[in-house]
DNA sequence: ACCACAAAGCTATTAGTCATAGCTAGAAAG
DNA sequence: CTTTCTAGCTATGACTAATAGCTTTGTGGT
């Protein structure tokens, strides 16, 4: 019997493919075995099990991620950043539905690589704000904010929580002119945001 | 051996307790079966398998997080609601975590009773929306970014996505201060919104 | 009071998943 | 050509969902 000429790097890349087209929650070690002609066991040569495989597959879907939407602002600030980074993490996760909810994944403080690309995905946002003029606290609140709209958007759009599915596209451009506005406003210290939503 | 006494009603929010418990995703039969004191294939009695199960628990928090957010609407309007509502979905979801994953369900069209509780869980947006002004195509948009902020900062949190755990009652605040911005000044109808952002 | 029957529980079994132990054979280094 | 490492294998075990078929319980009709 040939060897299959597998590594981490090919079962990863492999589980990313499968994760894509079957869907996450149905990715399993069997079905990647025998999309790769290996008998199942022979995978935990290379990868230590499930869930390490998981979290490897996170780190390359948070990379990807990363990756593609700082490539989508560069050269760009303020409205403009703000609306390609949006539009290149909304695509992504139309290309690579599996993929997406991988990167969703908490990174594990144990992994030093994880934890590293987690954060140059968040670095993406905090780059956004900065051409809005928004740092320090301010910003982490921003981020979450920017953060948060995108993901609940994408995960809302992507297990069909959105009704009817023409008008998408249009909520999503309204939802980036809102952050817009937003940011444009955006209070300089989160002491005095807080000042106003505070009500009796 | 004496009878459980059980029926569906009781199975289920058996294993909504359970699922908040352990957490949605390790919530199987096996264990509810244990916790309800009988074997596991005695379910089947009660709940056509676990996926019907899933389905009855999403119908089941649907309801009461739409009940929840209904109640704390209730005589409220404007900015107002909208910060007693947006406080009571987070509220929901960290008291009952499991629900909450099981309530982000997509509802099957062939179950009607999860069909009717979804649509009086958007409902309670879209009254929220109405003491802005904002109806009709406009409602569209602006609801799904109402859900698509809120469920996205819960869920980022949920899976420990924010790194600094003291700022987030912080955080929030200030994305219901930006929604509250945001409604203001929403367009009145979609077209318009998307001229807004239509940059070449 | 009793019998019949529907429902609720059980044991036993099958299929699919992740995981580990231990063997075998291929590839490369000396 | 031999030695050694390791990528692959078979075999096995634990856990999960699911189904079949039997037994018991409780209840309703006579």
């Amino acid at each position: 019997m040939p060897r299959a000429g597998l590594n981490p790097q090919v079962v990863v890349r492999a589980a990313a493919q499968l994760a894509d087209e079957v869907g996450y929650d149905r990715l399993t070690l069997a079905e990647l075995a025998n999309r790769l002609g290996v008998a199942l066991p022979s995978l935990y040569k290379h990868v230590k099990g499930a869930d390490a495989l998981m979290q490897k597959l996170s780190t390359l879907a948070t990379a990807e991620l990363a990756a593609e939407t700082t490539t989508a602002a560069a050269g760009r600030s303020g409205a403009d950043a703000l609306r390609v980074v949006a539009h290149a993490y909304r695509s992504y996760a139309h290309r690579h539905p599996g993929r997406y909810v991988a990167a969703q994944r908490a990174p594990d403080p144990s992994d030093p690589e994880h934890v590293a690309v987690a954060e140059r995905a968040v670095g993406v946002a905090y780059a956004v704000l900065a051409g809005y003029g928004i740092s320090g606290t301010a910003a982490v609140d921003a981020a979450r904010m920017f953060r948060a709209a995108l993901h609940g958007f994408v995960s809302l759009e992507a297990m069909g929580g959105f009704g009817l599915p023409r008008d998408v596209d249009r909520s999503f451009d309204q939802l980036i002119a809102a952050l817009d506005m937003a940011y444009r406003a955006w209070p300089s210290t989160s002491a005095q945001a807080g000042e106003l939503t505070a009500g009796p």
